[in-house]
DNA sequence: ATCTTTTTTTTGACAAAGTCTAAAACTGGA
DNA sequence: TCCAGTTTTAGACTTTGTCAAAAAAAAGAT
């Protein structure tokens, strides 16, 4: 995040510190939850309410600013790459999120095979697996989403 | 579901009215959540404490006889269609949701850009959009995920 | 500056979706 | 029948988040 300040200017959002602090702590903490943002704001600004991390971060990602992301068994996170359609990589055992770009040569996933007369906006993806620490960890796959590694040639 | 007895006994899960009752209702009614669920197997036999339907509605799914979906902004839902991988479509105004298959062509979404080293065992695709009743209702997309419609041509 | 109006922030209650725990009810054998 | 192990149930509890009203702060008009 270039200038947090300008950048809430830009949206007509009036500068206060809580949501400097909040759109700060996204920034310097990619992915991390309502939970952690409020923690990181509060070591910046000294005391924040939940209901107003809730706001500012509900505005922001309103605005575009920040882009909420919910994956499965996790509450939601939040990150300020915004702009570019990037997906993500969830390790099951501890939670630890990456970016990964849109998969290669034409995004071909982003077409559903057949849209049911849908008026898709948004391909998500998550690719589900462990990280490297949770695998040296020994960490098995969650028992909540067992099974179904992909074949990638059926 | 061809046989819902037989697949409980299949996976040594002693065959109990519970169990059949919740079975069979996940099979009626694919992507339903854990209180419709619990709603359809009321109807087929009488009763059953809530805690019971997440009982065996987890054990189902752990021994991978149905499985569960957790989409953004809804309660986990669950279908008895498994060990083919396909992905969801989601209506972003009422719910609604549709099966749609692997993406065409070796499904090249799968394998991701970069995969930071984690050992990945899955690719879950929802796709987002209106469905067709709430196109013609007028339905916005949720405010809570706005923009980001995907450029198919970057 | 002062007063008024609107927006933000805070507080505390509430809600939804699930889990935990311990007791009760059921199994299926010896 | 009696026992040991499961299942089911009831109820309290947890987590993540929203709602609503009061308090505080900011913005505008005079």
């Amino acid at each position: 995040m270039r200038d947090p300040e300008a950048t809430l200017r830009q949206h007509q959002l009036p500068v206060t510190a809580q949501r400097l602090a909040v759109l700060r702590a996204v920034s310097r903490h990619p992915h991390a939850t309502a939970d952690a943002v409020a923690e990181s704001a509060r070591e910046e600004i000294g005391a924040i309410s939940r209901q107003s991390v809730y706001n500012v971060l509900n505005v922001l990602t309103e605005k575009g600013i920040i882009r909420r992301i919910q994956p499965a068994d996790s509450p939601a996170r939040y990150e300020d790459r915004v702009g570019d359609n990037h997906h993500h990589l969830v390790c099951r055992s501890c939670g630890k999120t990456e970016d990964v770009c849109c998969a290669v040569g034409g995004a071909p996933c982003l077409e559903a095979h057949d849209d049911h007369g849908f008026k898709i906006d948004e391909a998500e993806v998550i690719y589900w697996g462990l990280c490297p620490a949770c695998q040296r960890a020994g960490a098995h796959a969650s028992p909540a989403r067992p099974i179904s590694p992909h074949h990638h040639h059926d």
